[in-house]
DNA sequence: TACTCACTATAGAAGGTGTCTATATGGTTA
DNA sequence: TAACCATATAGACACCTTCTATAGTGAGTA
């Protein structure tokens, strides 16, 4: 199989006609083209072109070439100005999987500035739990897991994020439970209002509880953490919440904050992407928007 | 404009999943492929591959760079493909000018015999006067001419054929005129046939005339050969015709040749092709054959 | 006819690039 | 843990691409 490179040059050629000019539009100079097309020649057993005073003209095999060849080369000219656009972000798409609650208070202002910045950018948002996650990214099924740290796979590469602290908390009806301290025993007796059982939010605050000896049992249990910021306001006890998603509720009133004697240890929120495989380039920039908010993409 | 063999090594390597069985196919090693990928992602800007322990696999950008170069890579080995069948005479086509009576007497047999040879190889067959032939020659549609020498053009290339004498024969009816020599003066007393007034054999026996002060004028003119020997068989003159064409009919008896006492000079045929096209492949086997029948074409 | 112009061909030299060997590194599996 | 199979890296060398300089050729023109 004749080098490739040839090619290019056996058509820039055959499409003006002249050794001259393809030898311009190829930075090099005319003897050099010479020799690259008689290399062709030599190489496929036939004369591709006449030569004429004026310039080169195909003979009937190097027509049937060309035919050929100019398909090609437009094929690989449209590569490349795709791999362009992929590189310029005017064109990509990015899956990114959420676990659970992250997706909406955590991810979507990310989401929001990243779709001004990058329009063309697409912006493909699955979510599930932390396993749903891990299982999408080795499959390929998406490209970048928001998750809880700490987790740990030798398969994934794990960038730390912004670090939130979960909490308790309740609306004006328990309100007497946020006046002192209070142990997680006393907290039993309140009606309890959790996550979904496969959450990981709901398996930390469950083993916080049994590492104490305690058993915990919600009255409640909710699939988004709307609902139980909702049902905490209105009286139906204690949410488990993340503080950082309800820094609103608690300014205005609306929720108040139930002061533990055991602090909660805080957590991280985990990046996680496939160890082996390189992040597309607008995947790529997104992860580096989470990691250093609004330091990233001037361009 | 990134080195198209790199995408030689590219495509082969995303095809089979990896760097060492590229470079088998490529009968290169797989340090050189290894580093034509690493030249193709820093000239490209991306990575194209994620390295595993198993092989390569392409990465989102390479995978839409896969799609495009396995077309490029397709046309290129389709073309590859054409150009060895064109090379091996199993498809291709000649275009041949006849100059007149010399299409069916001459040149049948040739193209009978080719066509057995080289089955696949299309013969198109134009025919007109010498004029005629060297202009679609020049505007490139035939690829060959067979005239009558002498002709000169800068432009073209002559390569002779067989010689050819000219005659003039007769009938049983004016067989007197076949006893002895005859000069062009006493021929002229009888009725002449000839062909028509643009072919080259006409003006080659018109000038015969003139060069010795005659005036030679036809009683019939005609636009096929066969009808020139038709006409003299049956009695209607004297006709003009080359003699290797009417050799069945001078052996048969049913034509005799007129003899003159002035000879006329024998011409040959003439093999016209233009000077700066290279021929093509078939065409250059045709001619081969032409030249020196029956010796070439053993494949 | 001779001159000029524009193009391609050729020769010889030099630098760059592709390829090699040898070896390191890393993951998977028994 | 060792063996195996992949890719990565380093350094050396040879080849091949490209260069400069020049020759050759045909077309157009005074």
């Amino acid at each position: 199989m004749v080098n490739f490179e040839l090619y290019k040059v056996f058509y820039l050629t055959a499409k003006s006609g002249s050794l001259s000019k393809a030898a311009k539009e190829l930075y090099i100079t005319q003897p050099s083209v010479s020799h690259s097309i008689k290399l062709l020649e030599e190489s496929l057993g036939l004369p591709l072109f006449a030569r004429t005073s004026k310039g080169v003209d195909l003979t009937k095999e190097g027509a049937v070439l060309y035919s050929y060849i100019e398909q090609a080369y437009n094929f690989i000219s449209l590569a490349e100005e795709k791999l362009s656009e992929l590189r310029n972000f005017s064109s990509g798409e990015i899956k990114i999987g959420g676990s659970d609650s992250l997706c909406k208070h955590y991810l979507l202002p990310f989401l929001e500035s990243f779709h001004v910045q990058y329009p063309h950018i697409q912006i493909n948002l699955v979510h599930g739990t932390t396993p749903e996650i891990v299982r999408n990214l080795k499959e390929g099924k998406i490209d970048i897991g928001i998750v809880r740290t700490p987790i740990h796979d030798d398969h994934l590469q794990v960038r730390e994020g912004i670090t939130i602290q979960d909490c308790f908390v309740t609306g004006p009806k328990y309100r007497e439970l946020t006046e002192g301290k209070v142990t997680l025993t006393e907290l039993l007796a309140y009606p309890i209002i959790l996550f979904s059982s496969n959450s990981s939010s709901r398996k930390f605050v469950t083993r916080l509880f049994s590492d104490n000896g305690l058993l915990l049992e919600p009255e409640i249990e909710l699939g988004s953490v709307d609902l139980l910021i909702e049902f905490a306001k209105i009286g139906f006890g204690v949410s488990f919440v993340t503080k950082e998603f309800v820094a609103k509720e608690l300014a205005e009133g609306s929720l108040y904050e139930v002061k533990l004697e055991a602090a909660i240890p805080s957590t991280k929120i985990g990046i996680i992407t496939l160890k082996n495989m390189p992040l597309s380039t607008a995947a790529a920039a997104f992860v580096a928007e989470l990691e250093n908010p609004g330091q990233v993409g001037s361009r």
